[in-house]
DNA sequence: CCCAATTAAATTGTACACTATTTTTTTGCT
DNA sequence: AGCAAAAAAATAGTGTACAATTTAATTGGG
């Protein structure tokens, strides 16, 4: 018997633990390590002038750019209802540039600015603060960031699945 | 040398693997998991009248109700601005009820109506259809939910350690 | 007792996420 | 060629998140 089924005391009359527990959730220690994290960041990009869905796009932008707002999305899983609004933001600060692809006219091309590349620079030492502010075993989170990365893939799965009985 | 160094390329030349590659980020992993796992839900609480953050205030709820604002923000890890307008769209749907408190008429006190505890019975069929649907193991689940637990003890501490050098 | 400091929610304003719909362009098929 | 279906962004509308400020109530020291 585990120690949260001890509190609860639901094992020891067979009826098994509350599958409600707040604290038994998945879905929540998620949810909540993503809110956190992107609080931490947020002190650390606001002197490049991002926020952290931007960071991450600047992050997909450095490694190639430039490149369609679809794939984009696809890189970021989001949609154009969220990239939308949020491109035409960072290139209202000058970061990135949008124009329509002339051999497709649907699509719309993101490139960087000189701004946004040579922002790639101070960006570099992100990754570092806030591990160094984390602490803790760099074996261990790139073990957890492994561990994400698998559930990402059956998460993609269930998507597309649909629902089962 | 890994597999993705091997790709980049960069620690065979000295220069160690690229810090800003989006599928070595921890935090990007975590974001992309957050929300995959908020579309999962989604179709399993419209039919019963729950967003996802809402879902999380009534497993709160269910463990503990009535309680103050303050403390289901305690425990949510979520302040009144995002949970003042979220129980008044959760009042004005007849799942719960505020009321300040006749003893400290600066408290909030959110109870449970009549609908709001009778929604717990269909509600405690989401987590096995949900895990149903993402397939694996339980104890894989149980030790990734153990090891994110564990990351949201150390960032509430990063963050009131304030900046470091 | 009184008032400055503290505490608790609410409010304000910005920025995501996502569903559903719309607009524009391109493809494919006949 | 001609047009229906598909594809790509943009738009519209709802619901979070959060920092910063405001409002109202309580506390504690002098």
């Amino acid at each position: 018997m585990t120690e949260a089924e001890t509190r609860s005391g639901l094992k020891a009359t067979g009826e098994g633990v509350d599958p409600l527990r707040l604290d038994l959730q998945l879905c929540f220690a998620l949810y909540g390590a993503s809110n956190r994290v992107t609080r931490l960041y947020r002190p650390l990009l606001e002197p490049l002038g991002l926020t952290y869905p931007q960071y991450l796009v600047m992050l997909a932008l450095w490694e190639a750019a430039p490149r369609s707002v679809g794939d984009l999305g696809q890189a970021l899983d989001l949609d154009s209802g969220t990239l939308t609004p949020l491109l035409k933001r960072m290139e209202a600060q000058g970061m990135v540039h949008r124009a329509r692809d002339p051999r497709d006219e649907r699509r719309v091309i993101v490139s960087l600015t000189e701004k946004g590349a040579e922002l790639r620079g101070p960006a570099g030492a992100v990754p570092g603060q806030l591990v160094c502010r984390l602490g803790g075993e760099l074996a261990d989170l790139a073990a957890l960031r492994q561990a994400l990365q698998d559930l990402n893939r059956r998460l993609d799965q269930a998507e597309n699945t649909g629902p089962l009985p």
